[in-house]
DNA sequence: TTGTAGGCGTTATCAC
DNA sequence: GTGATAACGCCTACAA
């Protein structure tokens, strides 16, 4: 491959004006420019970012880490993060990391290796010994998407997860239902707690109370869903309703529902969060919460930037709107 | 950020030996391996991959090309490619194409840029000029997964759409189905021809004939199979199965019939393609033919890396197994 | 087993 | 406006 020399001969001038040429247009003569521009041309030059990225000490590249992409969510997330990203000439490196340390900090060695400039995380690790060597003194270029830490003041945008579940709470309460069971995720993550938390909120502002004995906990997967409705039918309590903290686990309890034979919503109204794509189309089609899934990833690459320019500046905390959706999945508790 | 000259300041020993320690640690004595050790340790580092890569002239990254991250088949695909390329040190990097040549083209400028050694591509766009610039006259580092064109001799990993979808048609004709509509793709994309073709293989092995007017052409999406169905339903031709060009349409075209109120699969019998993961959770779960979606991100990665150590060496077709799976969805026509 | 030194292809700082 | 030239940090003959 020709490189940048090959085309300062051929234009006959230094390397320099070559480099000028393609990074300053405005510095170099406009014949000189041409001369250039021929050469390029001609030998198909294409510069050799690598080098540009050693020199420069900038990788124009960030990386984004999630837990899993089987995820209509992280779909989502990232093409937000895209969006932004290809707008501002950065790319975007995708890090699946299955909430195991040992593979997030692969990624961090990246970071430390200059190969990208930060990392927009969804998910909640405990940024490790590696993580805070990597920074040494500085701020860690890191921005954290709907996980946080209390007290942890890296940048972060997300939803407000205790009003989005008590606003779903207050619409289950509001139809008129009592008995009401609830699909949670994993507590150690700070988003179940704070829906489980909505969630109670949003029930309590009713006059009611969550029955502990009709909560299950899953894993936010579809699978979970299923297996957590079964799981409640057969405790034998009844109940009218059932608040899943995510739209997979509220679509696995639809398919539960429908082979113990109980009609959704006449016997059992159920609920989401997250509105995913699926959802809408599911039958009956899930009442839920919207989420900005793709403005979190905008909003999240944009803190990004800023950062990079800034990191002390940087807008510490995004806090993005949510929406409750009315479909066809809850309606009033049948005598 | 210390660097390789510190660590061998540190240790006492020359830069070429600590680079050695790194890279062939078989070839420098223990105790100066430990001595270099303890530096590295001491200071917190952590190699400039950059550098390196740039003396080395690989950059230990692929590029992996999906149209559209908003789908399960990509997803799994991803976690395949994925999988592998954690197992040889190689970094993925995700790109969004669109199925527009000119944000792929961006990412050819990665490989000719050295930021990537080659590229897994999830979609059908014609190799541009810029493409072939980039390889020069050396074969292009490029795999193709499930698309592909004829002639081409580029390394492939794909499934048999034509069988698949012969199998479907064969499963639904079997069940003594005569009136079949159909929910095809973009027949720009290869896939998309294929699985049509396999319909219509399907049916004429037991005597039928697709009928034209049944037929119609969606995008794959669950939005399009809602429509593509109401608009099926509209035309009033009478038909009791829908065979779906993938999973999504049939889960929209579930959909749509439900608000019709036409029973699955009493009225109509559906039947997919992908077994994408909430097939198995609709309601009613649905029938399909399943692909190996992983295994085939998996051997694409492995046949990127084959083909990083030999571009004429390296197998160039590989043709993974499919099956069908019933499940809800289907059932005989109900006189 | 270790050290020396040249280069990978840019960019940026000086001069001119 | 343009040209020399010194980094950027590492790897790898080649020599010792």
């Amino acid at each position: 491959m020709a490189n940048i020399k090959d085309i300062a001969a051929m234009a006959g001038v230094s390397i320099a004006t070559v480099s000028r040429a393609l990074r300053q247009p405005g510095l170099v003569k406009d014949k000189t420019a041409a001369k250039i521009e021929e050469a390029i041309r001609e030998l198909d030059y294409k510069p050799n970012l690598v080098a540009a990225s050693l020199r420069r000490q900038k990788a124009d590249a960030v990386i984004i880490a999630v837990p899993s992409i089987h995820n209509p969510f992280t779909s989502s997330f990232v093409e937000g993060v895209e969006n932004v990203a290809r707008e501002n000439g950065t790319k975007v490196l995708l890090a699946i990391t299955e909430s195991r340390s040992d593979l997030l900090d692969r990624h961090y060695e990246m970071i430390a290796g200059k190969q990208a400039d930060g990392m927009i995380l969804l998910d909640l690790i405990e940024p490790s010994d590696l993580a805070r060597k990597v920074a040494g003194a500085s701020p860690l270029p890191i921005v954290l998407a709907c996980e946080y830490q209390d007290g942890k003041d890296q940048p972060r945008v997300r939803v407000n997860d205790v009003d989005a579940a008590a606003d779903a709470a207050a619409h289950i309460a509001g139809l008129g239902h009592t008995r009401i069971a609830c699909l949670s995720g994993p507590s150690v993550q700070r988003m179940s707690r704070d829906r489980q938390r909505g969630f109670r909120l949003g029930l309590r502002r009713a006059g009611l109370e969550l029955a502990e004995d009709l909560i299950v906990a899953g894993d936010y997967s579809l699978q979970s869903g299923v297996e957590s409705t079964f799981a409640l039918l057969d405790r034998g309590h009844p109940f009218t309703a059932i608040l899943c903290e995510n739209d997979e686990m509220a679509l696995g309890a639809i398919h539960a529902l429908a082979v113990r034979g109980l009609r959704v919503p006449q016997d059992v109204s159920v609920i989401g969060i997250d509105n995913m794509r699926f959802a809408a189309f599911s039958n009956p089609a899930l009442t839920t919460v919207s989420l900005p899934t793709t403005a979190i990833g905008e909003q999240a690459m944009r803190l990004m930037l800023d950062f990079a320019i800034d990191a002390d500046g940087a807008c510490r905390e995004i806090i993005l709107p949510h929406q409750l959706i009315k479909r066809e999945s809850t309606c009033p508790p049948q005598a």
